[in-house]
DNA sequence: CGCCTTTGACCCGCGC
DNA sequence: GCGCGGGTCAAAGGCG
């Protein structure tokens, strides 16, 4: 996936566990840039691409990775901001919240779990089509910085994306149903995706996407709400058990 | 000819 | 200390 940046390949490995083979880039943009990024097929499903990204980069970003980078940035931001309005003053993000996202993504639609010990953010980045960039979803972070593109503490950034025409189907139904529903939960959850769409939409030409996008993000779950939060009430005592 | 990818070798951390 | 696995290096080959 292009992601607006020119990456040099400099390795590749077949990992435990994975037949597919893990790809290693160093971004070749800057001069002596840090950024390193590893591209993996899932192994559970093949259409899905891991992208992680490593470090900060020491030189000017094009436009798309810019709209990349800020978007991440906000994703994390988003999260982040629950983190520190949690009840138990713990600096990781919300235990509940992330629960179920992170159960959401283990129904095969981002098979990644992002651990305590690392920071991570994972988006979704299926509504990527005709070879334009659009917003990706976040569905789960526990990353402590927000990424901008720019020097700062090395950090780790973990995107995973699918192949055009994959959605929707019903796999991540699922998925968009719990976020619908964390939304509906929690107005900030939305004042703070709003923002980040219209932050995006300063950089894009393309306002197709921002209309899909929104309605992307339109807090309408499928389900009734109260079935939808004792779907996540039950999630949670499952994982904790 | 230069750039990029491929791929086997090597290095290093970690667990036993 | 040894083996394993992940990450990196660098020579060789392909391609424009």
């Amino acid at each position: 996936m292009g992601d607006g940046c020119q990456w040099r390949k400099y390795g590749q490995k077949i990992a435990k566990g994975n037949p597919c083979p893990r790809a290693y880039y160093r971004c070749n943009m800057g001069t002596s840039c840090p950024v390193r990024k590893q591209v993996q097929r899932c192994a559970v499903d093949e259409t899905v691409l891991i992208t992680t990204y490593e470090g900060n980069h020491n030189h000017s970003l094009p436009p798309t990775a810019k709209s990349i980078a800020s978007t991440t940035s906000a994703a994390l931001d988003m999260f982040l901001s629950r983190s520190t309005t949690s009840s138990n003053g713990t600096t990781l993000s919300n235990p509940s919240f992330f629960s179920s996202l992170s159960s959401s993504a283990s129904t095969g639609f981002a098979t990644f779990y992002p651990s305590a010990s690392c920071p991570t953010v994972t988006l979704d980045l299926t509504q990527n089509s005709n070879n334009c960039f659009q917003f990706p979803r976040a569905i789960s972070s526990n990353h402590l910085q927000p990424f901008h593109g720019y020097p700062q503490q090395s950090e780790a950034l973990y995107l995973s994306s699918k192949l055009p025409n994959m959605i929707p189907s019903e796999e991540n139904l699922g998925l968009v149903e719990v976020i619908s529903a964390a939304i509906a939960k929690d107005p900030s959850l939305k004042a703070a995706l709003d923002a980040v769409v219209s932050s995006l939409t300063r950089d894009t030409q393309n306002i197709n996407n921002h209309c899909q996008l929104r309605s992307e993000y339109d807090p309408s779950p499928k389900m009734s709400e109260e079935v939808v939060q004792h779907q996540l009430c039950t999630t949670d005592e499952s994982i904790q058990s």
